[in-house]
RNA sequence: CGGGACGUGGCGCAGUCUGGUAGCGCACUCGGCUGGGGGCCGAGUGGUCGCCGGUUCAAAUCCGGCCGUCCCGACCA
């Protein structure tokens, strides 16, 4: 192999920050804006998140909610109108004082987030109880002005969706925001083989204005945790600060339960780290905007031949509804070819080359184990099919198992503190419930608790002693 | 917001200390040979050296200010 003729991606264990910034510009994912904080994502990268966006869309479509559009612009009277919800948002707003050449009355926020603005609409679109439950989800971009920031997994401007509906009683809300963090969990564990953990956010690390916080955590390569997607149980605390009423059944007059929910593009961010290796990424084959990529291998006179096969090869697979790309290009050499595929993570390649041809066969190589295996021209759809679906199984067992790997149950706080700085990923334990020790050992190890598992069992608080329950600990992006 | 590093063609860098014709690799364009793991040869295109000011016969280089980016620490999807 030659050396030096192409920029090489840094290898992840030598410097896992330069290769996910290396990897990002490589597979063209995204580019610089002019703008700190702010990405453009170029089409491969955008057609990742088309993948997530259509996944997740049918699944809203499927319980029930509607599309909607709202604006960009938010008064800051409106954000104000919660008294958490302003102090969360208000230090990371940026804001609009300018229209033309004239100052502004009152500043604009760019939307940080739409719970003020929506709730103001729904204030007047909910009368009676036969407007609930209202289920209306917005696909839309938001802007957070952060201190840091690194492609995907912290932007300034960022896409997402945000889930916005209201209820009649709080136990229909509660479903419904329990019911929304499945729904993203499968969207992980199905579309991106990402096994992430579900539960409740403790008090601090709660959405502001929230009555509760689910969600979603994965653990990432280099053993941190990444909050993926949140659902958030509002209560009555919205609808009380919008006014928001309707008449029940009984004839009276009182506040319906909210909840919110989201999905943001961190989670190509997640993708990269959960899979990514030195070779660059592995796209889950269900989530892949390319499946299969064929790469004709020719040679002097069989050239014709082969582009030809390779063609066909390629009509065969669309035709039969894979989602499959032919390189034709003429520049490169096969090597390299192979090399690019594998950076964007093409879950498999497809080598055909005279030889094949005369065989009546093709090469098929998974992108996950770079296991090769010579298959037969005619069953080769069937087999690329059964293949797809082990390399989906094989990246989530794969996953799991560094994620299981990484998780660890201490009954110390010595051990905490040193499985923390020397392990990291998660760490089991139980907690107090208070305040007080969730901020210690905040402060002691820059560890925070991600998630109270649903499924809790008593014990004893690592720092105060005192009864506690199970609570997963880690340091977080 | 604190500490550190750095801004030179699209990307990665050298040149700055010691002022004197702006260079290298990759990418890109054209031609040819190649092609089963980032091929080779030849010819080319492309840069007000982050911005503003100062010193000087002369500034990428020295001085001052500003802006920006990246990395490490306190907040967040």
């Amino acid at each position: 192999m030659a050396e030096g003729t192409a920029e090489r991606l840094t290898k992840k264990s030598e410097d896992p920050s330069k290769w996910y910034l290396d990897l990002v510009r490589m597979a063209k994912l995204a580019d610089y804006g002019p703008v700190r904080g702010t990405f453009a994502i170029r089409p491969y990268g955008f057609a990742i998140w088309e993948r997530i966006q259509r996944d997740l869309d049918d699944r809203f479509k499927a319980t029930g909610h509607q599309n909607a559009y709202f604006p960009l612009l938010i008064p800051e009277s409106y954000l104000k109108k919660e008294g958490e919800h302003v102090e969360g948002f208000a230090p990371e707003c940026a804001w609009v004082t300018m229209g033309g050449d004239d100052e502004l009355e009152e500043r604009l926020a760019v939307r940080p987030t739409s719970e003020s603005i929506i709730c103001d609409f729904y204030r007047n679109w909910i009368q009676s109880y036969r407007d609930l439950p209202l289920l209306i989800n917005q696909w839309s971009n938001v802007m957070r002005w952060e201190m840091v920031t690194r492609p995907f997994l912290r932007t300034a401007e960022f896409l997402w969706q945000e889930g916005h509906t209201v209820h009649a009683t709080a136990e229909e809300a509660r479903e419904e925001s329990l019911r929304m963090l499945g729904v993203y969990r499968d969207t992980f564990y199905e579309m991106l083989s990402i096994p992430v953990l579900t539960g409740a956010k403790s008090a601090s690390e709660r959405f502001a204005g929230a009555v509760e916080t689910y969600t979603c955590e994965g653990l990432m390569g280099d053993g941190r945790a990444l909050q993926a997607a949140t659902s958030h149980d509002l209560g009555q605390n919205f609808a009380r600060a919008f006014d928001i009423t309707f008449l029940d059944e009984n004839q009276d007059r009182v506040h319906p339960f909210q909840t919110s929910w989201g999905f943001s593009t961190r989670t190509i961010g997640g993708l990269i780290l959960v899979h990514g290796d030195d070779k660059g990424l592995k796209i889950p084959p269900r989530l892949a905007p390319t499946e299969a990529v064929v790469v004709p291998i020719w040679r002097g006179e069989s050239k014709g031949q082969v582009r030809i096969e390779a063609q066909k090869l390629y009509a065969e697979l669309k035709e039969s509804g894979l989602r499959a790309e032919v390189d034709l290009d003429e520049e490169h050499s096969p090597g390299w070819k192979f090399t690019e595929h594998e950076l964007r993570g093409v879950p498999v390649r497809i080598e055909l080359g005279p030889k094949d041809i005369e065989k009546d066969q093709a090469v098929l190589v998974r992108r996950d184990t770079g296991g090769k295996e010579f298959v037969p021209r005619k069953g080769l759809r069937e087999r690329l099919r059964v293949l797809l679906g082990e390399i989906q199984d094989n990246l989530l067992a794969q996953a799991t198992s560094m994620r299981d790997h990484n998780t660890r149950r201490v009954e110390s706080y010595g051990e905490f503190k040193e499985t923390i700085r020397d392990q990291k990923g998660f760490v089991v334990a139980s907690w107090d419930g208070t305040a007080e020790t969730e901020q210690r050992i905040k402060e002691d190890t820059k560890a925070t608790i991600r998630l109270l598992p649903f499924e809790r069992e008593e014990g004893r608080d690592l720092v105060s002693g005192r009864s506690g329950e199970t609570a997963v600990f880690a340091r977080a992006y």
